[in-house]
RNA sequence: GCCCCUAUAGCUCAGUGGAUAGAGCACUGGUCUCCGGAACCAGAGGCGGAGGUUCGAUUCCUCCUAGGGGUACCA
């Protein structure tokens, strides 16, 4: 059983022959044409020639001269200044479609990580707030990054740090006293702890001394009083039920829900190591660590009244988590805005001389903007993410009932079809882009949509079904030779290797990218071929098994991004 | 002020230093006696500016411009 890295390893061997060079360089000038009538891969000799004297064109030729055929290479030529080598059609999609075929679910996955733990810190909304839509984007990055490295092989650890600690409690519990109470928190109650806190600082301006209420209600939570104790954890509970709604919606388990108060207790230690190590000082009343020699602001452990901060509530996660899971990555996907934190923090642990301070990664990503200034501030700057997946849900559910009406479980693939619109719309594009929040453009599911992949597996699915047959691997492989069917075989055959690029980047998009251009080139294949012919079986027995297989490596594909692939829609 | 991110078509985005810079949306015009029209085909439309490195730069480097973010007691 061969692969595209195979082939790629015999042409390599027979251009080190040729001219001479390493096995490694030749890899590394290696590549792929960009029209696929040119071949499988070219070898450019522009650097060769120049170090002998000689133009691009001539020693190309001379190579090609030199290069015969052999193996699943069936022809070699000189193009311009390139050697390009062209395999074998028909041996390559026999390779590619009985390997994927027999994988199935498995295709694409390997065992690169061999059981490494990679935590992932995502998600993390603060508890008392709604869960508006700037929170997909940490949460569909992150979902589909623990996807990817669990199909390589890894171990993963999601963790959500819950925001779910600090003065802004007090207030709310003091608030809560004044004006509140559990019946009327029954009902909504994120929005309604969102009006408290809001009235909280409304009525904070008037009377000043609310705002020391606040304070004297946060130390008391902090000193385990049983009152305040109580009430923080009703509102932990009961913000924490909402947001599993989403979670479940959106198909998201978190292996654990540490947030930051889980870290308070460990806060004395931490302060205490750093400084022990000779790294804390104070400066203008607060302790600090001083990052001044690496051109960096402070990192914070202390405040002036001796409360602790984000930095240390993070360097105490982070020290328990490296205990914890013996990590081989920690990947903290947090928006790009607090880049300067995680450096701080980053090289904190550095400097506390940890060998795995090169194992902590920010995975930055772009933010949520909105285009419509009108929409931005009505609800005061926040869309709930519940709204927008409720929106589009009903459109997929309006578009159902005119394009499908008989369909079954409508429900359910309203469910998976709106809820991917809006995870896909937000992992397309390179993580690092800011997302501009458009209805229209979310709402719209013509071209490279999350729906349009959907739509492309369902209608393969379809297609299968009509087919009436089990799909069968042993085909004559000579009959697939249309160009359409040869990129097919080529897109498939690289998905493994894009899984790889995705991991070693960060980056999401590289998937959706891929397939959405594999989508593409099925649905052009679709509309100028028939699959099932009547008078033909054996070509009809090639083409049902390329369909098949694209099916398999679409709901592959979606399934690491966290969509769903129905069958039907 | 300093630091980070971004700049490609009207809009949203692709583009390992290499062959004619590719898509989608929107717009215009087409495609069904045939497997799902959430589709397909076609048209029109583009590398922010100036240098540098290189045989070759959208890609790497420097500077400039524009937008966004950050910059000690928020997270």
């Amino acid at each position: 059983m061969r692969r595209m890295e195979s082939f790629k390893g015999e042409i390599v061997t027979l251009l080190a022959d040729a001219t001479g060079l390493g096995a490694d360089d030749v890899e590394g000038l290696l590549g792929t044409p960009p029209k696929q009538d040119m071949g499988d891969f070219a070898f450019p000799c522009f650097t060769l020639a120049k170090e002998r004297k000689t133009n691009p064109a001539a020693l190309a030729n001379e190579f090609a001269g030199k290069l015969a055929p052999s193996g699943a290479v069936r022809e070699i030529k000189a193009m311009g200044p390139y050697v390009n080598f062209f395999l074998e059609p028909a041996t390559v999609a026999e390779d590619t479609l009985s390997r994927a075929f027999r994988e199935d679910i498995d295709y694409g996955r390997s065992s690169d990580g061999q059981g490494d733990m990679i935590v992932i810190d995502f998600s993390s909304p603060n508890i008392a707030k709604p869960f508006n839509i700037g929170h997909i984007r940490s949460t569909a990055i992150g979902h589909a990054l623990y996807n990817i490295f669990e199909f390589l092989g890894y171990e993963c650890a999601g963790v959500n740090h819950l925001g779910d600690w600090g003065t802004q409690f007090g207030k709310l519990i003091a608030a809560f006293k004044h004006w509140g109470s559990w019946d009327d928190l029954a009902e909504k109650p994120i929005h309604k702890l969102l009006d408290l806190y809001v009235r909280f600082h409304k009525e904070a301006k008037e009377n000043p001394a609310l705002e020391e209420e606040g304070r004297a209600w946060f130390k008391k939570l902090e000193d385990g009083d049983p009152d305040a104790r109580d009430i923080w954890q009703h509102f932990r509970d009961l913000s924490l039920a909402e947001f599993q709604r989403i979670y479940a919606d959106l198909e998201i388990n978190f292996d654990a829900y540490t947030g930051e108060s889980f870290y308070e207790p460990m806060l004395g230690e931490t302060v205490q190591f750093i400084k022990d190590k000779g790294l804390a000082k104070k400066s203008q009343g607060a302790l600090i660590v001083d990052l001044e020699d690496y051109g960096m602001p402070p990192c914070l452990l202390e405040k002036a009244d001796g409360a602790t901060l984000y930095a240390t509530r993070d360097l105490a996660a982070l020290m328990f988590r490296a205990r914890e899971y013996k990590f081989a990555q920690v990947l903290y996907v947090v928006g790009n805005e607090q880049s300067l934190h995680f450096k701080q923090l980053f090289k904190v642990i550095e400097l506390l001389e940890f060998e795995w301070a090169p194992r902590c990664h920010h995975i930055p990503f772009g933010l949520i903007r909105f285009k419509d200034a009108k929409l931005s501030t009505r609800e005061g700057n926040v869309i709930f993410l519940e709204e927008v997946l409720e929106k589009s849900k009903q459109l997929v559910r309006d578009i159902i009932r005119e394009k499908n009406p008989d369909l079954e479980d409508a429900d359910e693939v309203a469910h998976q079809v709106g809820v991917g619109a809006v995870v896909f719309n937000d992992l397309k594009s390179r993580r690092i882009k800011d997302v501009s929040f458009d209805w229209n453009e979310l709402l719209n599911f013509d071209g490279r949509t999350g729906p349009y992949l959907q739509y492309t597996h369902a209608r393969i699915c379809s297609i299968l079904r009509k087919h009436g047959e089990d799909v069968r691997a042993d085909v004559d492989f000579t009959r697939l030779g249309e160009k359409a069917e040869r990129a097919l075989v080529t897109r498939v055959a690289s998905f493994s290797q894009r899984i790889r690029n995705a991991a070693r980047d960060y980056e999401p998009s590289l998937i959706s990218e891929y397939l959405l251009d594999l989508a593409e080139e099925f649905n052009s294949y679709y509309a100028n071929h028939r699959i099932l012919l009547d008078d033909d079986a054996d070509l009809r027995a090639a083409r049902v098994l390329l369909a098949d297989v694209v099916r398999m490596v679409l709901r592959n594909g979606l399934k690491l991004l966290g969509l769903q692939a129905p069958e039907r829609m």
